[in-house]
RNA sequence: GACCCUAUCGUCUAGCCUGGUCUAGGACAAGAGCUUUUCAAGCUCUCGACUGGGGUUCAAAUCCCCAUAGGGUCACCA
């Protein structure tokens, strides 16, 4: 029984870095994997030793990582090219192969492709014909030596004992002549799934053209690896029950392999930025506050080494459930972490277009005289004053907000003045009247 | 060109297998409004689809065929 034990696999080339697509053909491997109690095999295929490179190696394995999609083992096929060699001469001992001479090159085994009706039962879409007499003589072994993705791939699905191949559609036309060479070695045919493309918004596989197409420009842009699987997932996948949010484990419980769509879904970046802000809100402040460290000492809104932490986590509080990106909080933040700050002109043109210096010195002067500074009290203020100016809220709040922060947007206006400080906050007020004031 | 795959709102999808409960449901986006303070947050509402044509059937989004459209593959790349 054993034996039998679920075993899939994903096989990336590190000729480039892991994109969306790859990403979401190892989550569904991986899904299956962990669903089936089986086990998620990892096999770098870098046979190409001119176009494989260490950095996109490093760069798959740490995409995968944070993903979180662990693995329980790793092949290289550069280290296994004896395996293919054998194989291949398996195939030429018993005639079903034969080598070809290449001047100035070296010899290639070439295996023989007879005419026959070739069908494949695809998990996700049914049987599939083929007539492998339009499929020419396929190279098993090139002239320099090195197997072709074809022979690989099926040598190594075999001897890993890989149950179910889950790969893109764009491996259904190699699918028949994998067949051919796994009955000529007379190995046991796994499973099939071919899974649907990822399109981009312009029609076609999603391209750099259309985006982004490395997971780690997600990572890079913001995203919580959480919401880049949960969004993946939704792609050509369903729950059913109107769900979308689905934590992985939940995801586990609920995923069939059966019920995979055939059609090609496109990337909507949209979605995704939705997808995020839900993850966003729910995720724990200081963990958040954490991943942001970075970010904002490279801008040099903080020092590194050391800074608030209180501090931070408590202005993070403010933006969490707004934020599509965690990145962006950087920006719509940033007079937290300023010393002086420069109004937005568009900002500026909208609300700071009057004078207001009257009103600004007089807001100031009442929270100076703040006993108590906390956001009720500084409330009250605010509206005892505007009471008293005869005026509505709204009139000052807006200037007030865009000559505290710059923008015309954010957190509520009393919270930002409360977490900005009783100093900054009559500091920028005043500077404003002054420069009205002249 | 040959072979293969696919076809429900702009996008992701539910429904299709086991025809009637579908005047086709949800989500994103968009638009409108609400939120005695903004919105990129929240709430409410609106817009919006079964590709076309033939069958089969009392009945078709659901089954069959054709057309059309989109996509993929045709390497000593993977």
């Amino acid at each position: 029984m054993a034996n039998d034990s679920v075993r899939v696999r994903f096989a990336p080339s590190p000729t480039g870095f892991l994109h969306i697509g790859g990403g979401r053909t190892a989550l569904f491997n991986w899904l299956y994997a962990r669903s089936k109690g089986g086990k998620f095999i990892l096999r770098i295929e870098d046979t190409d030793a001119l176009r494989s490179k260490q950095e996109f190696v490093d760069e798959i394995l740490d995409s995968l990582k944070w993903l979180k999609f662990d693995w329980d083992e790793i092949y290289y096929q550069s280290q296994r090219f004896p395996v293919y060699r054998q194989q291949a001469e398996k195939l030429l001992n018993s005639g079903k192969a034969y080598i070809e001479k290449t001047e100035g090159k070296g010899e290639a085994i070439i295996y023989k492709v007879n005419p026959q009706e070739v069908t494949v039962n695809d998990l996700i879409r049914g049987e599939i014909k083929f007539d492998t007499s339009v499929i020419k003589d396929q190279v098993l072994i090139k002239s320099d030596g090195t197997p072709t993705y074809n022979f690989a791939c099926v040598v190594d699905d075999a001897l890993m004992n890989i149950t179910d191949v889950i790969r893109g559609d764009d491996h259904i036309s190699n699918t028949p002549k994998q067949v051919l060479i796994y009955n000529a070695l007379d190995f046991r045919v796994p499973n099939f799934a071919h899974l649907p493309l990822i399109m981009g918004t312009e029609g076609g596989r999603l391209s750099k053209r259309t985006g982004a197409t490395a997971i780690s420009d997600y990572r890079k842009m913001g995203y919580l690896p959480e919401a880049l699987v949960n969004y993946l997932l939704l792609l050509s996948w369903s729950p059913g029950e109107d769900k979308e949010v689905i934590d992985i484990s939940e995801a586990i419980r609920l995923f069939k392999i059966t019920d995979v769509n055939k059609t090609s879904a496109t990337f909507d970046m949209k979605k995704l930025d939705w997808m995020n802000n839900q993850y966003l809100k729910n995720e724990p402040t200081e963990k958040l506050a954490q991943q942001l460290v970075g970010i904002l000492a490279e801008k040099g809104l903080i020092n590194k080494e050391k800074y608030d932490k209180e501090y931070l986590a408590n202005i993070v509080k403010l933006f969490q459930g707004r934020l599509s990106k965690v990145n962006d909080f950087a920006d719509w933040a940033d007079f937290f972490f300023l010393e002086e700050i420069i109004p937005d002109p568009a900002a500026r043109a909208k609300h700071l277009n009057r004078d207001l210096s009257k009103e600004f010195k007089l807001f100031s002067e009442r929270l100076d005289k703040l006993e108590k500074f906390d956001i009720a009290t500084i409330e009250e203020a605010f509206r005892k004053l505007v009471a008293e100016l005869g005026i509505e809220a709204k009139t000052l709040i807006h200037p007030v907000r865009v000559a505290l922060t710059g923008k015309t947007i954010g957190p509520g206006l009393f919270e930002v003045i409360y977490y900005l400080g009783k100093d900054r906050a009559k500091k920028r007020l005043l500077k404003w009247a002054k420069q009205e004031g002249v």
